[in-house]
DNA sequence: CTTATGTCAGGGATACTGACATGT
DNA sequence: CACATGTCAGTAACCCTGACATAA
């Protein structure tokens, strides 16, 4: 009785619009020009600097396009190229001061929707909703149903 | 306790995992060639038919787009046009039989994965879960923090 | 030489705006 | 004519593949 078809449906396209409000949410809390895209450079930005390639991978795009993305936001101030003195033929990407205000910016906003989400919630907390959302996002990964 | 700003970060980056990972898993389910776009004029088909324009919207993208993925879904044979008999100006996008019968598989896939996350999941449910995802999307729809 | 990092060039898929044809 | 539906044309944003330069 758990899950109808239609509950399944229903389930999908919560989950497609969820992402969509909350990139749109955070976006609005920011006066400056980003785009959509560009969460995909900040939600994986280490504090101490990434790599292009590294950040390439977390977002699961091609390191050609994670580069555009980074030169826009380098071309804006938000982020710089520094030498990682780990390998010298590596440089890694940090966010300038100015990226770290949006950062902080952005942080609180998602802070602060995550504050009232909780607060709407009954019998159930962000933490647990979060987790069962890695779960859902491992059960994906997998090939197909492995025998129960 | 409840939200730092690392639990929000790893928020939105789990509802974001969520979605591509869902459509990917329902896609690899499929023997045809849908691509992932296409998901938006499925999830937003209904049985008897929908207009152009009320796909668009339901989609949140312009009806010029709509209609190029519906081109494409009607050259493939899963959609047709009809008249529809409310308004002679309009027709309705409706899915033939084998339309439905890929709509059929999404849909097991879906219920499939429901039923797998369910038993992944402990105190909590799925329907909890998709409840707190259309609560979360509300929030972020409203425009700021109304006074608490 | 081999490997890893990153850039440059070109193209494909997606979705937008503007203009327009059609039917009520 | 005003309005709604839908199509056509052109363009922008996004991301890809392939080729290459550089450094360890």
């Amino acid at each position: 009785m758990a899950s109808s078809e239609a509950d399944a449906a229903a389930m999908a396209r919560a989950v497609k619009q969820a992402r969509g409000a909350l990139v749109e949410s955070v976006r609005r809390s920011l006066h400056s020009e980003l785009r959509a895209p560009h969460t995909a450079v900040f939600e994986n930005l280490d504090p101490d600097g990434t790599r292009l390639t590294v950040l390439a991978e977390r977002a699961q795009m091609s390191h050609q396009a994670m580069g555009e993305l980074i030169d826009e936001l380098i071309g804006a101030g938000f982020l710089e190229r520094v030498p990682d003195p780990a390998d010298r033929r590596a440089r890694l990407i940090r966010a300038t001061a100015k990226g770290r205000a949006e950062l902080a910016r952005a942080g609180e906003q998602l802070r602060r929707l995550c504050d009232r989400w909780q607060s709407h919630l009954e019998g159930i907390t962000v933490n647990q909703v979060v987790a069962a959302l890695q779960t859902l996002i491992r059960l994906c990964d997998e090939p197909d149903t492995p025998r129960v």
